[in-house]
DNA sequence: ATCTATACAGACAGGTCTGTCTGTTCTGGC
DNA sequence: GCCAGAACAGACAGACCTGTCTGTATAGAT
């Protein structure tokens, strides 16, 4: 209703808050960080995390959104760099490079499906859609990478997806580096 | 100090304490169960509960080793009425069958990481102990079967086990499936 | 019968969390 | 200069949570 006139100044301080949540919730969860920290850590007043989000609820789900979209961005710029029969295994590449950042400890959505488990909360469909987003693009590169059974290939990669990223936080990027080994071994044959 | 004059009676509280954390912490989450919940779910005065676990936390760590210590018999028994060359896929059959019973939704283990992100926490040693378990076990049955690269084709099933426990809570079965045809693959040849 | 250890019941304190509300400050457009 | 919209600052309510404490009931041992 008010976001014409002052849409930067909007922008801003959302971007602010979101960026905060960010940060504190993939760092120590999002039960664990209350309101306040949040706060603090962006530097807002109460009332603007309400008048943009709702309630706390909705954060999450806006903080779920933004790394779900940046992710989906950030793999099919690196997955389209390579050939499209090279494809599915690029993606195992990524993962092995995102699990060596300095910053990476474990898998937002997973910790998201661990902390939340009301299946009504909204950050939840954000998680399932971002599945299904997956598997879709799997099912794509492995038809690309000429694939015998193109369902089945692409279901075995999905499983190591989330063992390299769940592995990978407990045992370091050598979970990464075995999904990674594993599917160019189920790819190139 | 008073264990033994009642141990029945001890046990007997401290069970039905055990049981309903179990319960209750493995249906809706560590953090969304209160104290108060796990009493009246368990019969129990609070002063019971901190008589016999001191705090939440130990109560947390208890809950998380005794599933633990369950899971590893589990494991072994099923695991072990194969021919030591078969084990490894056997574990397998032990993932889909679990994902497949009627109260399953998602690794405790998982869900333990993914809500207390604090290294210090109690029941975090566990998971790790727990992890550091399977993957010896897993070193074995691989050994057993013949395998040529044993330390690698462990890792690989260690990715596999994670990410069919982590898929089959979003995806069903289907991924608890689709792991023990990659392990099948991996193993005979 | 008494005594002791255990468990039950629940009040209570102290803290934290979400969400609302009031009042003030700043800024950009006229 | 003035005004409207947005953000800041923080008090407040209401709920909930952990952990402590007091008092009572019960059951087994001597």
């Amino acid at each position: 209703m008010a976001a014409q006139t002052s849409k930067f100044t909007d922008a801003c301080v959302r971007d602010r808050l979101l960026d905060a949540a960010d940060e504190l919730f993939y760092q120590h969860g999002v039960q664990a960080v209350g309101i306040d920290r949040v706060l603090a850590e962006a530097g807002a007043a109460k009332a603007s995390l309400y008048a943009h989000f709702g309630s706390k609820d909705e954060l999450v789900a806006a903080y779920v959104e933004r790394r779900t979209r940046e992710a989906r961005e950030k793999i099919v710029a690196y997955v389209d760099a390579a050939p499209p029969d090279a494809r599915a295994l690029r993606l195992f590449d990524f993962v092995v490079e995102w699990v060596e950042s300095p910053d990476f400890h474990g898998c937002p959505m997973q910790h998201i499906v661990g902390e939340l488990h009301d299946d009504a909360h909204p950050a939840r469909a954000l998680v399932l859609a971002q599945r299904s987003w997956l598997a879709e693009r799997l099912a794509e590169w492995v038809r690309d990478a000429g694939a015998s059974d193109v369902p089945q290939v692409a279901g075995a990669l999905m499983v190591l997806f989330d063992g390299a990223v769940a592995g990978s936080e407990l045992d370091g990027s050598r979970r990464a580096h075995d999904a990674r080994w594993m599917a160019k071994r189920l790819l190139t044959r």
